[in-house]
DNA sequence: CCTCGATGCTACATTTAACGTAGCGGCAGA
DNA sequence: TCTGCCGCTACGTTAAATGTAGCATCGAGG
C-alpha cells in the first residue's frame, strides 16, 4: 500500500465511510477541545491557546488548519478563529456529551477503582 | 476536589470540569473508534484489533486499560470486550455524528479544496 | 499427555506526533 | 517609531504510537 494522498490523509478515509474519517480527525489531540472551547464565538489564536491549557503552538496550528480544511473552523475577517455554521452542528452534535460527562463523573466516585 | 487516579490523570481533570476529562480521554488515538467498534456486541481483543484496522497491541491494550477504568468497557466473563451500560450510553450520545458525518462528507466534495 | 489454536497481554526497537521555547513579518494604536 | 498583539513557523526535546515478535494460559482433539 502506498502512502498515498496528501499531507495526512485522515485515517479511515479509505474505508469510504466517512464516520471513521470524522472519529480519525476528532480523535487526534486538542481537536474535541478546540471545538469545545470556540463554542462561545470567536478567539483569537492566542486567547485559544490559552483556553486549550497553553497548547503548544506548533498542534494548535496543526488542528486549525485540519478544522479549516475539514470546514468546521474559519478565520474571520479581522482575525479570531471561529466555528463555521457546520462546525456549529458539529459542536451542537456532541453538545449531550456535556451532561453525560457529569454523569459519568458521579459514576466515576461511586465506582471502585481497581481493588 | 483532588482526584489524582492511577498512572496518568486523565487531562483536564485538574480542571473539576467532567467534560475537559471526557474531551481528553476520547481525544486519544483509537479511543473513539474502539468504541465505535463495540457498538454492535462485545469482541475479543484480537477480533477488535482486526475490526481497528490492526492497530498495535499496545495502543489497544493502553486504550481498553483506560476504557475499563472510566468505566465504559468492560472484560467479560468468557472473554471478550464489550461496552457496559454507562459506555452505551456513551456510545449513544455521539450516535448523532453518524449521520452528521454523512451529511458533512457532501459537504467536503461540494466544497473547493485549496486551489 | 500433548500438541493445536485462540485468548489476553507484554517487550522492545523504530517511527511519528506532541511539546516547549523562541522568534518571524505584519499591522494598529499610542 | 516604538509597543503590543496578530497569525504563524523553526527546531530541538520529550512523549506517544507503530510494528513485530513473543509469553502464559486455557480448552478442545488427537
Amino acid at each position: 500500500m502506498a502512502k498515498m494522498a496528501a499531507k495526512h490523509a485522515v485515517r479511515g478515509s479509505r474505508t469510504g465511510r466517512p464516520i471513521m474519517a470524522l472519529l480519525d480527525l476528532l480523535g487526534r489531540r486538542w481537536t474535541l477541545r478546540i471545538v469545545w472551547e470556540l463554542r462561545g464565538g470567536a478567539l483569537t489564536s492566542r486567547a485559544l491557546r490559552a483556553a486549550c491549557d497553553e497548547v503548544s503552538p506548533t498542534v494548535l496550528q496543526a488542528r486549525l488548519t485540519e478544522l479549516r480544511e475539514a470546514g468546521f473552523v474559519e478565520l474571520g475577517e479581522g482575525g479570531g478563529y471561529g466555528l463555521t455554521p457546520l462546525g456549529r452542528e458539529l459542536f451542537e452534535t456532541f453538545l449531550p456529551l456535556h451532561r453525560f460527562a457529569e454523569r459519568w463523573q458521579k459514576a466515576q466516585v461511586a465506582t471502585p477503582r481497581r481493588p
